[in-house]
DNA sequence: GGTTTGACCATAA
DNA sequence: CTTATGGCCAAAC
């Protein structure tokens, strides 16, 4: 259900990440055609309900989980994520250099 | 249709 | 390392 322009498109790219791999709100946004957009990509992600979409591979480019004050879905989505095999810092950061999954400029534009 | 806000990012202190 | 500020663009009010 891509509905709108920007949210689909999201989910779109999104759902591109295979398992054990993360990008960051900015990878989608650039991956969409604007490196400016990683809030709308994670404001998206936010109105997400929908399973088919692993939203929880999808982190900040300090590698971590941010959110803004609702941390039981950070602690699920961690947990989500060292299910995959993503390995967590001590301080609760992700190796990028070696788990970012490069994105694909249209991945399914008219799938 | 203007104002507010936001699961961000980069820079500065 | 953390905290603060500006900017960016789309959706919600």
């Amino acid at each position: 259900m891509v509905g709108p322009g920007f949210h689909g498109q999201v989910y779109a790219v999104v759902r591109t990440v295979p398992a054990g791999h993360v990008v960051t709100y900015g990878d989608v946004a650039a991956a969409l055609g604007s490196p400016r957009v990683a809030r709308q990509v994670g404001w998206a992600l936010a109105a997400l309900r929908d399973d088919t979409v692993p939203w929880h591979r999808v982190i900040n480019a300090k590698g971590r989980i941010s959110f803004k004050g609702d941390t039981p879905r950070a602690i699920q989505q961690r947990a989500r994520l060292v299910s995959e095999g993503i390995e967590f810092d001590a301080t609760g950061r992700v190796d990028l250099h070696r788990l970012r999954w490069l994105l694909q400029a249209h991945p399914l534009e008219q799938m």
